[in-house]
DNA sequence: AGTGATGTGGGTAACGTTTTCCAAATGTTT
DNA sequence: AAACATTTGGAAAACGTTACCCACATCACT
């Protein structure tokens, strides 16, 4: 009895049919539910399909109809926030076909081309572009080539959807909060941004620009002080240590991201300073690490699970119909208040 | 003048032989740095490809040839460990033609098949599985069909290679620094494994079974007590109330996975007790939240940047050679230790 | 009975690469 | 000069699937 050959040939489509009786068209048709099968030729052919093991290569699939699989596009995987988008992108998809690819690590537009040609060259059907920092024609090159959602990315493109949280409306939440508790010293830590074209679609300037609005709009122009570092946990350490130099420090900081007030907290334990009896913090974003009992941060919620949901169920629609009108969706912050703000003393 | 059409037709080695004068197969032995092709053959075909701003279908080779994709299969993004991992695998991959692609959110054997099936359709180059929980059959499986490689399992099989933390060593290192403060009675947290197979190739296990053999070696064999739970927050919690609930309570719990130790001190601060003054805590894995000021927990580090380069070196290797015999690679953990560890009152 | 619509199934040409081959030209040894 | 090896390039057949047709049978109306 011979063993198994040490390369095993994969089952194809044309054993399929041969042992089904039928021809590979019909055999791709029911794989496919496609128009014009018999449900006795279908039951004959799925039977096959499992008696053999039969799996339909990908591969294969790309080169002429769709490969079923969707790339996701992520700045980096620490961000718990864009952990929650893929739990409620995956949630959407689970019980659908598509199979769920992602990357990590793209800083920088020159490797956000690099990968997204790569989806692009893998014949993917759909990708999700989370926070992207690339130049509106670029994004616009993309979507063009495949269908595309965005997220974190407040443009108006015909050829994309994308889904958005109001950062603007959300940044004065924390500034009307903090000012109801009697804070006037609010200082912020945004993320800094130099070009003029992203200037206007990125969630960090508008969260700034919500600051700035709301500042004034409490009569605290004067008070108006920003750190301009990164949104991470290193950003948020140094942002601090900027802010608590200052001749008269804040009474409260608000971090543009949850993952920078995680490193004003640091700053603020380091130097020696109580949260919130000393200083408050609140940050954006509502990464699950906020609500851990020992951190107990102050922040707004986007919601990132219903982000994902939202941005897969805009994918599926727009794979379905390609041409359709790009639609915009913005959902609105919600505050959540918890330990690490209160009066300041 | 014709603007571009609504669907751009992607430029292939046809046009760019064409362009070149040459044929497609020179076109691809140049493309592959094949053998065969003279230097102003080469240089012509190059000029080609600039010009027509071609790019190979993955697609296409997928059929013949290698697709240059890798696939990572991550349990969890959220565990900040494997993000240190991604971190290695990515930079020893930078510069190569790998481009890398993964899946997160296989927490059960029937999800992992699902995932590793989904990267094998698509041809992928080699795998990298990220502590799967799959049975070892199914690892050889997987293994035989495509070059693999195994982060955080103890099997020794001669199809895969294995990257590994050495579990049994670290517990001993968490074990020795809590006799060296004076304990005696150290008490530890498992995750319950039932599957015989598993037993001995599951880190989980391991850090176990290294914790009762330094016990006994520092001749507290009699204070040997095991809470088999979960390494989930839950699971550190109850598993601390049932240690609490002992008529003489462990003056030290090691559990062993920081998500775990959180549950412990949950337990603990509920409980009124006091770390490390009441009670001390060590974890194991040395996650980004141990590290926070408000937490400081003790534990074991293993340098997951470094697992992930050998991860990827290896993979390469066994790209090259598919046949080669498998490795196992077995890498020395650090303490750390920190604030919630302290001699016994 | 004739006509058209509908349902059912298959033949075959793509899709864009790589991988054999094979032929011609050129170089090298006897 | 003959015989042989090496280099250089191309033709054509895969690879496994789907899309586009076409053929045939069946059915419902005039």
């Amino acid at each position: 009895m011979p063993q198994h050959p040490a390369t095993a040939r994969r089952v194809t489509i044309v054993d399929v049919a041969r042992h089904a009786g039928v021809s590979t068209t019909a055999v791709s048709k029911v794989l496919r539910n496609a128009y014009g099968t018999s449900p006795q030729m279908r039951s004959r052919v799925r039977a096959a399909v499992d008696q053999l093991g039969y799996r339909p290569s990908a591969a294969a699939r790309a080169l002429r109809g769709r490969t079923h699989t969707l790339g996701v596009m992520l700045p980096d995987v620490r961000n718990p926030f864009f952990a929650d988008i893929l739990d409620g992108v995956a949630e959407h998809l689970d019980g659908t076909e598509y199979q769920l690819f992602m990357t990590s690590g793209c800083d920088d537009a020159a490797s956000e081309a690099r990968v997204t040609e790569a989806m692009i060259d893998r014949s993917m059907d759909g990708l999700i572009l989370i926070a992207p920092v690339s130049s509106p024609a670029r994004l616009d090159h993309v979507a063009q080539a495949v269908p595309t959602v965005v997220i974190g990315r407040h443009s108006r493109s015909s050829r994309y959807d994308t889904v958005n949280d109001d950062d603007f409306a959300g940044a004065a939440l924390v500034v009307d909060h903090l000012v109801a508790l009697g804070h006037r010293r609010i200082a912020h830590i945004e993320h800094r941004e130099t070009d003029p074209v992203r200037l206007a679609e990125m969630p960090n300037a508008l969260r700034a620009d919500g600051y700035r609005h709301a500042m004034r709009r409490h009569g605290l122009a004067g008070h108006i002080d920003v750190a301009a570092t990164t949104y991470t946990r290193d950003g948020g350490y140094h942002g601090a240590q900027l802010l608590l130099a200052r001749r008269t420090p804040p009474t409260a900081i608000f971090a543009g991201a949850d993952v920078a007030a995680l490193g004003v907290l640091d700053a603020l334990t380091e130097a020696g300073l109580s949260v919130p009896g000393d200083i408050s913090v609140a940050g954006y974003d509502n990464i699950t690490l906020a609500g851990f009992r020992t951190i107990s941060l102050t922040t707004v919620d986007q919601d990132g699970h219903h982000v994902g949901v939202t941005a897969a169920r805009l994918l599926l629609d727009r794979i379905a119909a390609p041409g359709r009108p790009a639609t915009q969706v913005r959902s609105a912050p919600t505050p959540v208040l918890r330990g690490t703000t209160a009066p300041p003393r």
